[in-house]
DNA sequence: GCTTTAAAAAGTAACGT
DNA sequence: ACGTTACTTTCTAAAGC
């Protein structure tokens, strides 16, 4: 009886712990990325969820806080990308990447792909672009979209690419190295993305 | 001629890998040194690896006797690359039964549906329940079926790859149903 | 879970020239 | 800006950590 009791005690001290610990480790994170307190928020639900769910099991606590913080800047409509959270993370980008859609799944999150309008407005903030050539690349992303440009491209690159074009058209150049950086894509990528939209979309580029 | 019918006579089996089983346990050590090209390192993998070129196989060889081959073009090439592995062992000196059970244990295959798709539509349609599509990651989407039992990674060229199949048919099967249910959705 | 093998798909990356 | 190589994803068996 007593012992019952003292397990109960133990399991659930250890349960706290190790929640009170993916709880520093998610305001930790969310702390080195400068995010606001409604994702910290949303990925703290996201973890107790996992928990709830017993989806910890075999996993460790900073892969799948890790992932949950991930999966809540999705759900907010602002991704970080895998780079970017493993950056602040102890845990590998593949890592956080299998963790990701095993609690994704798990939990029926049904996010969808991320959009790579949705990386504009922070892209463009780092660049010091205005809000004319944030409107503008995401227009040129929706054609792309809807002439089916997207379809397996990395997200980043191709809205690194719509303000590279986005930048130019506006008078307000900015070189592919520089979006290149602040998009964490190659400026190869760059190049490849911005020459099939120019094209396809029928904007052309005068440098 | 229907799309499904076009798209299978695109499949191309790519790679098979089987499994089977010489009687006798195997001194590595041994083998490896009677062996030219055979590659052993029981520090970083308990198996022996050697390969043949014609048929282009790789052959890994267990100290229990068993033998994993991988990189076959076809179930065919799959016996004609384990019967020169057993000759070979033969010639070293070790007892082969030359007519041992082989397992096809998986088949990865190609095809092509023949027109661009739209994965994000295709995502949605099919159910985001039943999909993995994060193009942060990998450009293709992976569609995990029942029946048959495989998994199909569908790119945005319309090309495909079907895995996790034993039987040619189950390719076959799997390229049927993609057909059958992107049309339903009006999405090829 | 990891280690090793093979193979395709398409995108991205990191070398060298 | 090329070209090459290599890594991402999926599958599967093997023996052992």
């Amino acid at each position: 009886r007593l012992r019952k009791w003292q397990r109960r005690i133990r399991v659930s001290n250890a349960t706290e712990r190790n929640l009170a610990f993916a709880l520093s480790e998610l305001d930790r994170m969310a702390s080195a990325l400068g995010l606001p307190r409604n994702i910290r928020e949303t990925s703290a639900v996201v973890y107790r969820k996992a928990v709830t769910k017993n989806l910890i099991r075999g996993r460790s606590i900073e892969g799948v806080a890790a992932a949950a913080l991930y999966a809540a800047c999705r759900q907010n409509g602002v991704p970080r990308t895998l780079d970017e959270i493993a950056e602040v993370s102890r845990v590998s980008r593949k890592e956080i990447g299998r963790t990701y859609r095993f609690i994704s799944r798990e939990l029926g999150l049904k996010l969808m792909p991320t959009s790579p309008i949705d990386y504009v407005p922070r892209f463009c903030s780092g660049l010091s672009l205005k809000g004319e050539v944030q409107s503008r690349a995401v227009e040129i992303l929706r054609q792309a979209a809807e002439k089916e440009l997207t379809s397996g491209r990395g997200p980043t690159g191709v809205a690194a690419a719509a303000i590279y074009i986005s930048s130019i058209l506006c008078g307000e150049r900015r070189t592919q190295r520089e979006v290149a950086n602040v998009a964490g894509v190659t400026e190869v990528t760059i190049r490849n993305r911005y020459k099939e939209l120019a094209e396809e979309l029928d904007i052309e580029i005068i440098l | 001629m229907s799309k499904a019918e076009e798209a299978k006579k695109t499949i191309t089996i790519e790679n098979v890998v089987a499994s089977t089983a010489i009687g006798q346990e195997i001194d590595l050590k041994s083998v490896t040194l009677a062996l030219e090209g055979a590659d052993y390192d029981p520090e970083q993998f308990p198996g022996l690896v050697y390969r043949t070129k014609d048929p282009k196989t790789a052959a890994l060889i267990f100290r229990s006797g068993k033998i994993v081959c991988t990189g076959a073009k076809s179930i065919e090439d799959v016996d004609r690359g384990l019967k020169k592995v057993f000759k070979k062992m033969d010639s070293v000196g070790i007892k082969v039964d030359q007519n041992p059970e082989i397992t096809v244990q998986n088949i990865v295959a190609s095809a092509d549906l023949g027109s661009v798709l739209n994965l994000n539509a295709i995502a949605i349609g099919l159910g985001l329940e039943n999909i993995e599509y994060e193009p942060e990651q990998f450009p293709g989407l992976v569609y995990r079926l029942d029946h048959p039992k495989v998994v199909v990674l569908l790119f945005g060229s319309g090309k495909l790859v079907v895995t996790g199949g034993k039987k040619p048919k189950d390719a076959e099967e799997a390229v049927d149903r993609i057909v059958k249910e992107l049309e339903g959705l009006a999405l090829l």
